[in-house]
DNA sequence: GTTATATTTGAAAAAATTATGAAAACTGCC
DNA sequence: GGCAGTTTTCATAATTTTTTCAAATATAAC
């Protein structure tokens, strides 16, 4: 099930939003306040993230843009009535959406759950902001994350430079020569069978999805989602 | 600039949206109810649809769940404070978002402007490959793909060749002359046979459509689809 | 029908391409 | 300088494709 990180520096707040959260089945961390938050982002990965807006230390906002920098996890803030600036600033430094207090626990479990389904690609599986989905593969562009069925994948950085680049060219037959000028820089002077070789540790990485791969024999590869 | 419909009984509130939606540059048509948006959803399309749940002839939910048959429009509901069994259904039924009454119209421009960024941002900008198409066959150059009846057909890298170059010159006379040249290069020195045969195996790969490829007894073959 | 010429076809050899494993070279970092 | 992780090289294996070639078949002209 989807793990949350609650932050919020009123210890009432966050037993509230626990409380439901693990009723509905969510796994549940908190944080109280932005500096927190953001440490323990670094370090693990969340399927949604409820944050305050007014927090002491550092506010919701420092907390969202910084955590953007390298994550995509979906945020929810969350802000006291009147705030107006502040939703509009929530909106714009892409929070997913948020819920005005005092809240509903009950409404907000179903912003959880809508902005989660959303998060999850149970639209079209085509590519969301900067996100590509295809059934348990996502690729985060921004955020440099491949995950597997919720795991994370653990790339080198040729590697992820040669999966982002075949996945945003998805269904494209790509040449070896594409491959290596985009990937390596036109000046490659390097062997042959270099790119071979990436793609043979390119697929590994991706165990069971290393079937979007396919080799164009005599071209190139082709990533595709069948 | 983009297009709202604003589905609302009230004409207070039609009128409001209006004001402020138009004052951000948008279009708007209105709706009084259910019923009427989903008639002119038919005719027209929006970039989005703000729509009271709480209406008389068909409600907002219904409506939605209407045009979602044959229109993937953003939908923002309305509904009034402590309708919590409808948001509820309103999300699963896809809206993207709601809003609660009595809202605040710059809260309500700002969701709607959050729902367009997102829907846009959402396009894939799907490369228009150039495909061509023929019956139940149907050759895809820039991914390199041919399918039969949708099923995808498997073909050799000279088999390909060999085939875009007859399928980009359909209708033509290629003698062999110039399928050779173009095909294996103005030097090859090969086998006069070697052409036959590689029409041979296209023409298995290509099941009932190898009617398309016609021998020109004495010059070479042609392309065509008659 | 016969004949001369051209094309189709099947099978096997030859050639080409890609996959892979292991080792070497390189990198950034204590 | 030594480490741990990356990247590259390279030889070998595995696989696929291309080509050859001779026999079979078809076609058109006579």
């Amino acid at each position: 099930m989807s793990r949350l990180l609650v932050v919020d520096d009123e210890f009432r707040i966050r037993q509230i939003i626990r409380k439901y959260a693990e009723f509905e089945g969510y796994t549940v961390e908190e944080a109280v306040d932005g500096m927190q938050a953001i440490e323990i982002c670094r370090k693990e990965e969340f399927d949604l993230i409820i944050m305050d807006v007014m927090m002491p230390e550092l506010d919701g906002f420092s907390a969202c843009r910084e955590i953007r920098k390298f994550r995509s996890t979906p945020i929810i803030m969350l802000s006291a009535r009147g705030e107006e600036y502040d939703k509009i600033h929530g909106f714009e430094l892409g929070s997913d959406d948020y819920v005005v207090k005092p809240f509903s626990p009950k409404e907000l479990m179903m912003r959880v759950s809508a902005v989660l389904k959303r998060a999850n690609g149970n639209q079209n599986p085509e590519q969301k902001n900067d996100v590509f989905t295809y059934e348990g593969l996502s690729v985060d562009f921004s955020a440099r994350i491949v995950t597997i069925d919720g795991k994370r994948i653990g790339m080198t950085p040729k590697e992820y430079e040669l999966f982002f680049y075949m996945v945003k060219n998805k269904g494209l037959a790509l040449t070896r020569e594409k491959l290596i000028s985009e990937v390596w820089g036109y000046d490659f002077f390097g062997d042959e069978r270099t790119l071979d070789t990436h793609i043979k540790l390119l697929r590994k990485s991706l165990g069971e999805y290393s079937k979007c791969i396919v080799t164009l024999r005599g071209v190139g590869y082709r990533f595709e989602t069948v």
